[in-house]
RNA sequence: GGUCCCUUCGUCUAGUGGCCUAGGACGUCGCCCUUUCACGGCGAAAACACGGGUUCGAGUCCCGUAGGGAUCACCA
């Protein structure tokens, strides 16, 4: 049966065994990119049929990953264990066609046979019962359904990836569609989804390609049309081994949690392993433009943090101090220990056009952001101590005396009454300025220091300085 | 071990037989800017895994070798 119509339709089906790990994200990311690209649908599908694994938590995590990534769904999630009736149909279906077979032999057998193949350095097929009759002794005995390959002849997958991928039919095996207690395998749940849910377009890890020519040999026995498949290679972690918890196989909540903002690690997951010319910034708007299966490499690639990072510092360059306050405030909150005031609020909104410029993830913008909040007495970097020298501390001491006679507070007046102390020591302005900005940030980077003595204000400039000038005094 | 896939700077990549003296990005290093922390700007070092072919000409095509990966369940 021909699709209807040239829609696109893809899908994204993970198993609920965990969260939603940087490599099912990005494999989601460009099933979404494709199907929004034309106009199409993006289906989910949670596939569930191993009950054992399977949790309610693990679900929530992957839908919120998924929406916390922006790559929305279209429909209600279909839990592929609800349609058991529908799979173990088609498989009596190739059963009664002759598709299929009934297997009696038990997990030791096989184990037993498989071991003997292998001996051989050959596959095991699965087959011990593939031409067996069956005779009055399999009366009442458990028995699995399996597929009946070809053996003849090869298998062609064109892949919009991996081009086109030949295997011989002699080393497919006669997979199970129905165990014993009559519940479908994956191979044929998968199939039969798909088909049922008009997928046009099978994007998923290369993990799978193996499994591809199996799964043809199912559609083709239903008289189905197969999708086009697209096999994109798995990411490695930074040693270049495979993706393991201990270098970057955490859930995406991991890397919001990290201080990444979603339409970065969404341009650096689509350009991991897929490009278009020498394009590096590329928001969702233009990915949607841009993209196509063609970019994508075979190869696998590394996960590189410093990219990432990269890539969210020129994200965040571009948010306003607005946008950004409710998501940092979080961070600040538990750096604080404590709620944020108001003014400390106030204080940080001034100063973040200034942040913002050289912050690389929000967890070091909201540390950056601490330095505007009432943390008296300021914990000092080694550099910053290293600053206040007893000489320099006779400096701010001046320093201290020029401020206080201030009228205004401004950024201006500031610098003016710094100038007066390096004038009446007979320095350049910057041997006062680094004590003065040591006292005040700890070491903390930050732009202009008239700008932020000013953000600061009187009370909590004078505070600071005189923490280093009397240390424990005030 | 069988089968399948892969291999360009440290990393992500551009490259589809002459445009390649191999381009970009991250990282690294250097310089400049800032009478202050940073940011930034400019510049440098840095790769076609190896060996054979094919061709007037190969990073680009073919074969082999080495290395890496995936997969071989009544898991998904």
């Amino acid at each position: 049966m021909p699709h209807a119509s040239d829609t696109i339709v893809t899908r994204f089906a993970p198993s609920p065994t965990g969260f939603l790990h940087i490599g099912g994200a990005r494999t989601a990311l460009f099933n979404w990119l494709l199907a929004r690209k034309h106009g199409g649908q993006f289906l989910l599908r949670i596939e569930d049929t191993d009950k054992a694994r399977s949790t309610q938590e693990a679900i929530d995590a992957i839908l919120e990953g998924l929406t916390w990534l922006g790559l929305d769904w279209d429909g209600d999630p279909v839990s592929q264990s609800a349609r058991a009736d529908r799979h173990a149909e088609v498989a009596e279906q190739l059963l009664a066609g002759g598709h299929a077979y009934k297997c009696f032999a038990t997990p030791e057998e096989n184990a037993a046979a498989r071991e003997a193949v292998r001996a051989e350095g050959r596959a095991f097929l699965g087959d011990l019962w593939r031409d067996r009759p069956h005779g009055p002794e399999t009366e009442g005995k458990p028995f699995v359904i399996r597929m009946k390959m070809p053996r003849e002849g090869n298998t062609v997958v064109d892949d919009a990836v991996q081009g086109q991928v030949t295997v011989a039919n002699g080393v497919l095996d006669d997979l199970v569609l129905l165990r014993a207690d009559g519940s479908p395998t994956y191979m044929l749940s998968v199939v039969v989804d798909d088909h049922d849910m008009g997928v046009t377009d099978v994007i998923r890890g290369d993990d799978h390609l193996n499994n591809t020519f199996k799964q043809v040999q199912i559609y083709r026995a239903m008289g189905w049309d197969c999708p086009r498949f697209a096999h994109i290679p798995l990411i490695h972690g930074a040693d270049g081994k495979k993706l393991s918890k201990r270098h970057g196989a955490l859930g995406v909540e991991a890397y919001r949690d990290m201080g990444y903002l979603p339409e970065a690690l969404r341009n650096y997951l689509l350009r991991l392993g897929w490009s278009a010319g020498d394009e590096e910034v590329i928001p969702t708007k233009r990915a949607l433009e841009m993209f196509s299966l063609d970019g994508v490499n075979k190869g696998a690639a590394r996960f590189d943090f410093d990219k990432l990072d990269s890539i969210n510092a020129q994200y965040l360059r571009h948010m306003s101090p607005e946008a950004v306050m409710p998501t940092i405030e979080p961070f600040i909150n538990a750096q604080l220990d404590r709620p944020v005031d108001e003014d400390e609020k106030a204080r940080i909104l001034r100063a973040l056009p200034s942040l913002l410029e050289r912050a690389k993830r929000y967890d070091d913008l909201s540390d950056a952001a601490i330095l505007f909040c009432n943390t008296r007495p300021l914990n000092l970097s080694e550099k910053a101590a290293k600053q206040l020298t007893a000489d320099n501390r006779v400096l701010i001491g001046d320093a201290i005396k020029e401020l206080e006679k201030l009228a205004d507070f401004g950024a201006d007046q500031c610098k003016a009454a710094l100038a007066l102390v390096a004038e009446a020591h007979d320095l350049r302005l910057g041997k006062v300025m680094q004590p003065v900005r040591a006292a005040l940030t700890g070491g903390k980077p930050f732009g202009d220091l008239g700008e932020l003595v000013e953000i600061l204000g009187r009370a909590e400039t004078l505070g600071r300085l005189r923490d280093q000038y009397s240390p424990g005094t005030d």
